[in-house]
DNA sequence: ATGGCTAATGATATTAGA
């Protein structure tokens, strides 16, 4: 069994302790972690890097300040690592919202995708370009591995990812542009597996801190694993870690975890 | 239509998150 694993820590100094105890409890191959909210250099000083990999993972880290920031995990390899999009990037596309890594034979992408903050703001433009550079990156990935591209998406594909549509309907998150954005990687072959292992409703990955919004499920389902068939038909079990969510000082994301077979 | 919270900052209000 391979277990892949992408979570939204938010921000990992205040998370550190719950994210060294997660995965020593639940053990994946592969962790694809988002907003670090660190520097590369932060992440190498003592109590980050050196305790996973006491762990026994390898570590790929890529941020430039107190914003962003993503990361890699594995016990399985960790080879080629591709920090952001090939080639030239102007601001904003050079903050730190994605890194590649061939671990176990699988190209992993952890992805943190603008928020967008209002359809009027100059954000959501950066956003939809993003997404396209994405694209255009996973298409031409040279690895020749199949892919698992995850983290947090910031867009609820369908209404069915959204606890109250209406709501959500003049903000990001939920416009047609962004869901077409994230359709496009679907063209490239990709499958949004949690959608195949759980296809009922109210399967969220993310509530806010809001009273209330996690006890009565009112969420999103923004965190996606979207994977090349090849990894796909290995997929045995797609769960979303609420018990995480629940807990005290956690993330306002849950991980969501693959299980693959040999 | 609205509010509610959290994290980081040369911070004590502001920006950002989603």
């Amino acid at each position: 069994m391979l277990r892949i694993a992408t979570w939204n820590v938010n921000s990992i100094r205040a998370r550190q302790a719950r994210v060294l105890a997660w995965l020593a409890e639940h053990r994946p191959d592969v962790a694809l972690l988002q907003e670090t909210k660190c520097t590369d250099a932060l992440f190498a000083s003592d109590g980050f890097t050196d305790e996973y990999e006491a762990l026994g993972y390898e570590v790929a880290h890529h941020g430039h300040d107190h914003w962003n920031g993503v990361a890699v995990l594995s016990r399985v390899g960790l080879v080629d690592v591709q920090r952001g999009f090939p080639g030239t990037n102007r601001p904003p596309f050079d903050e730190a919202r994605v890194i590649a890594a061939t671990c176990g034979g699988i190209r992993v992408w952890s992805i943190y995708a603008p928020n967008g903050r209002e359809l009027d703001d100059p954000h959501y433009l950066f956003k939809l370009v993003w997404f396209e550079r994405l694209r255009a990156a996973v298409a031409a990935d040279p690895s020749g591995a199949p892919h698992a591209l995850t983290g947090d998406f910031n867009v609820a594909p369908t209404d069915l990812d959204i606890y109250d549509p209406v709501r959500w309907r003049r903000r990001t998150h939920a416009s047609p542009p962004e869901r077409a954005a994230v359709a496009a990687f679907t063209d490239l072959g990709l499958i949004d597996v949690t959608r195949v292992h759980l296809p009922e409703p109210a399967v969220y990955t993310w509530w806010s801190y809001r009273p209330g919004k996690f006890e009565q499920n009112r969420g999103l389902r923004i965190d996606l694993a979207l994977c090349s068939p090849a990894v796909a038909d290995r997929v045995t079990r797609v769960w979303i870690d609420r018990d995480e969510r629940a807990g005290a000082v956690a993330s306002d994301h849950a991980p969501v975890v693959l299980d693959l077979r040999d």
